[in-house]
DNA sequence: TAGTCAATAGTTGTCCTACAACTAGTCTTG
DNA sequence: CAAGACTAGTTGTAGGACAACTATTGACTA
C-alpha cells in the first residue's frame, strides 16, 4: 500500500494525525508566536491529505487554544508560551504531565487491594451491585519529592485479571493501554480542602491545604473506568485551564 | 435575500450558528442522553446548509463534550446530565454562570478606581509603561449571598471614556460588548489559598479557605482585556472541567 | 504631500459530489 | 444454532469550485 497516510503510521484517524504533527512542530518552534503558519492549502499539498483533513485538524488546535484562524488572513501561532500544552483542558496521566514539566515520575504505592464499592462509588462507576473494585492511595512524585497524593477506584467488571494484577504495581493508564480501552475522556471537579486525614509521611503540608482534583475518567463508549480524588499540594503544581468561546 | 443563514441571523459565522442551535436542542433534551442524534446527511438537509458546515459544527460540540461522534455508527449524545454547559471550559461572564445555574446574579462594588498599573499588571496586560487602568474590588452575589470576592484589572489604553464610566458600575462584559471586544478566551490559574486578608463582610468563611481563579483575558485580536484573581468561597460554587484526549 | 479609495492577490468559509472506511444489523449457509 | 457473508446506513477523506474576508499595493484626489 501507499496510501497518503503512511508517512506516520499508527490506526490513529488521519485528522488526529496531522494534528499531532502540526502540533508537535508548533511546540518545537517551528513558528514564532504570533506568526503566521503556512496556508491550509499549503499544509494540504505537503502532508498529502486533502484541505478538509488539514481544516479539521487545525479546528482541533485552535479549539486547544494553541493557533488563531482569522477568515480571509491567515491562522496565527498563539502567544500564551509553554503554558498551554500542560493544561488541564487535555487529558494526560500524571506522569506524562510531570515528565512534560521536565521532572521525573514516579510513584509510591501505600495501599493496593480489591474490595467492594461503596455507595459513592457504585454511584460515579454505574456499578449495578456491591461489584469488587480496584482501590489504590498513592503518593505521586515529581524527582522523588511527593507532590500530591492520590484515592483512586479503578471499575475492574470488564477487565481480565492479569490487567488489574498489573496495575497494583505499575501506572493504571498504561496498563488499560496493553488493552486498548484508555479513557478518552474525564469530568473533574475542583475544590480547595484543608483537612488533617490526607496524605502520609513529613512532606505533608504543615497548614492541611489541598486542592482537590475530583474526577471519572470515561472510556471511549461512554463507560466510567475510574473514580479519583487527588490532592495536590499547594504551590508544587500548577493548574492551567483554558478557556474559549 | 434569501440565504439559507437567514432563519437565524446574527453575524456570526453559519458554522457558529448551527452548532449553537444544534447545542440548544441537545439541552432541551430533544434527544435523551445516549441517543443517537439525526445523521450528518439528515441535519444539512433540513438546515438547508452543507454537510461540511454540519460536521464542523458536531465537531465543536465533540470538544465541548456535549457529543459523541462514531465512526460509521453515528453522533451520540453523552450522558453527563446538567455538568457540562456550566463547566469552566466555556468562557462566560460570573452573573451569567450564576443565572445558568439558576440563581439571581448580583454584584456588590467596594472599590472602582482609576489608577497607574503595578508592576504585575503590566506584565500580564502587557502594558509598555505605568498606564492608568481600572481597579475594581467586588462581591460576586447569587441570589443576594456572596459566593465570592473579585479583584479586578482593566486595561483602559483603548477603550473610550465613556464605556470606563460603564464599566464602574455594572457588568464588565456587557460594557465590552458595546464596543464589539468581548473576551473570547481566558487563560485560568486555580489555587487553594488559606488568608485573612481576603474579603470583607460578614459573610466571609470562618476558616478563611478560598480557591483562587486567577485569569487573563484576551481580546480577539490576541491583546490582554482584563487581569482578575477572584476568590471563591469553598462550598457555594461548584467548578467543573472537561478535559479530553 | 497626505489622505482616500479602488483594485488585487492571498486566505479562510462554505458548497457540491463522490468514494473509502467503518458499524450494526440481516440473511445465508453449513 | 452458530458462523460468516452480505447490505444499508453513517462517518471520514478527497478534489474542485466559488463566496467572503483581509491586507497590501497603487492610483487618484484634495
Amino acid at each position: 500500500m501507499n496510501t497518503p497516510a503512511d508517512q506516520f503510521g499508527g490506526r490513529a484517524s488521519l485528522t488526529r494525525r496531522i494534528s499531532d504533527d502540526i502540533r508537535r512542530r508548533i511546540l518545537a518552534k517551528e513558528w514564532a508566536p504570533g506568526e503566521k503558519i503556512h496556508s491550509e492549502s499549503e499544509l494540504s499539498t505537503n502532508y498529502k491529505v486533502s484541505r478538509v483533513t488539514v481544516r479539521t485538524a487545525l479546528k482541533t488546535l485552535e479549539y486547544q487554544g494553541l493557533v488563531d484562524i482569522r477568515h480571509g488572513s491567515g491562522t496565527y501561532v498563539n502567544n500564551f508560551g509553554r503554558s498551554i500544552p500542560t493544561g488541564l483542558n487535555e487529558l494526560r496521566s500524571m506522569s506524562e504531565t510531570i515528565s512534560e514539566l521536565g521532572y521525573e515520575p514516579g510513584m509510591e504505592y501505600k495501599v493496593a487491594t480489591i474490595r467492594p464499592a461503596t455507595k459513592t462509588e457504585i454511584d460515579k462507576l454505574r456499578l449495578d451491585n456491591a461489584d469488587p473494585v480496584l482501590y489504590l492511595e498513592r503518593a505521586v512524585l515529581a524527582d522523588g519529592k511527593a507532590v500530591a497524593f492520590s484515592y483512586d477506584t479503578i471499575n475492574i467488571s470488564s477487565l481480565p485479571e492479569e490487567v488489574v494484577e498489573e496495575m497494583k504495581q505499575g501506572s493504571v493508564f498504561a496498563s488499560l493501554d496493553t488493552i486498548n480501552s484508555r479513557p478518552i475522556r474525564a469530568l473533574a471537579e475542583v475544590d480547595a480542602v484543608i483537612s488533617k486525614e490526607i496524605g502520609w509521611g513529613d512532606e505533608r503540608p504543615a497548614n492541611d491545604l489541598f486542592l482537590l482534583l475530583q474526577q471519572v475518567h470515561y472510556a471511549g463508549d461512554g463507560e466510567p473506568l475510574m473514580y479519583s480524588k487527588t490532592y495536590f499540594m499547594e504551590g508544587r503544581f500548577q493548574f492551567l485551564i483554558l478557556r474559549t468561546r
